[in-house]
DNA sequence: GACAGAAACGGACTGCAGTCCGTATTGTCG
DNA sequence: CGACAATACGGACTGCAGTCCGTTTCTGTC
């Protein structure tokens, strides 16, 4: 994944041809996904689908999973903005701990809701999407979470959470071994919970 | 990846010339990884490094990261034999807290020894990896320390933990955040005992 | 040692991700 | 309005992963 133009320093502007590309590739893919699956959606077809050429494609979304992420990035900022400004226990005004557990069930539900275009988002070769802003955000909220709570290395248990959240490994939990939601949240809060104690 | 024969129930006999060629593809693969990186080299390549057919190639490792884990298979099965069989604290005979320190400081050396081929080994589409039969063993190891130490939910955090222990994250750690091997593993430790803790 | 069936070989082939660059569109400034 | 620079477009092109199937090599048997 490449720099997207919004979001780079001072807004450049989008242009109008290039908004509209942008809404018609969206809306293909968000269709093509989700009636074929997103494993057998080519770029191709997206193309296609879109009315567009494979460059413009490219150019604006850098690759598949860029293309993924821009499609999963409305509710991904729902989320986020939940967690930063909305209530408690989500957002700000509850303690720590039940923040903590409150953003280990929300951010799993998300996965779970959006498990194959998530998976696809986070096949970034070389593991660039360690390096994605939104990740960023994730640790970075765990971590501060964690070091109020008093937790010794807050930024590499951060890590370590959502390792565990990944999209790969909620897919195994919930379709290789079955688990239901309900049950696998419970054991990831309680370990997040084990995991907030000092060692 | 696909069964390998050598897994299979039977011990079907490999022909005279599949070994000879498995030898000459491993040496070539090893060769090749070892002097242009991983990432750059082609599965034509190799063949044509080999003096083999791609097909041949393909059948018997499935895919590239099937290669990448048949060249780490040797080295894997060294921990694999230390921790089941070997002296404690890695073997048994220590207390499950200690074994369990120990493993996650030697599987993270072997991670970090071998980066660029365990990340290929881990590439496998669809979630491949966490149904290996290596990742088994390393989970449910995890998973029976756990349990010997009460911690509940052990399958759970034996998976989360191993997440935590992936090459594309234990790569971030080490290179994107420069992390000491040491450091890194101290923390991990720490974190790993403190999960080891009931909720 | 020669035969038959099984197992493995190899390289042409397909389809897709991602790149490149000549062309077209847009916004701006006089 | 007209023309210029900047930006975006699109589809041909490249290279690689992975498949397929006609051909070759092996091995157990007589």
């Amino acid at each position: 994944m490449t720099e997207l133009p919004l979001l780079s320093g001072g807004a450049p502007k989008e242009r109008a041809d290039a908004t509209r590309n942008r809404l018609k590739v969206l809306a293909a893919a968000e269709q093509l996904f989700d009636a074929r699956g997103v494993a057998t959606v080519s770029m191709d077809d997206v193309a296609a689908a879109a009315g567009v050429g494979k460059g413009t494609l490219y150019r604006r979304f850098g690759d598949k999973s860029g293309l993924a992420a821009a499609l999963l990035d409305e509710r991904e900022s729902q989320l986020q903005a939940a967690m930063l400004t909305g209530p408690p226990p989500l957002g700000p005004g509850a303690p720590a701990g039940e923040r903590l557990t409150a953003f280990v069930g929300a951010y799993l539900a998300f996965v779970d809701a959006h498990l194959d275009v998530v998976a696809m988002s986070q096949t970034a070769s070389s593991g660039a999407r360690l390096r994605t802003g939104s990740h960023r955000l994730w640790r970075q909220h765990i971590a501060i979470l964690l070091a109020e709570a008093g937790t010794p290395d807050p930024d590499v248990r951060a890590g370590a959470l959502l390792a565990a959240l990944t999209a790969e490994q909620v897919r195994h939990w919930r379709h290789d071994e079955d688990r239901s939601l309900a049950d696998l949240t419970e054991a990831l809060v309680r370990m997040a919970r084990a995991a907030t104690g000092p060692p």
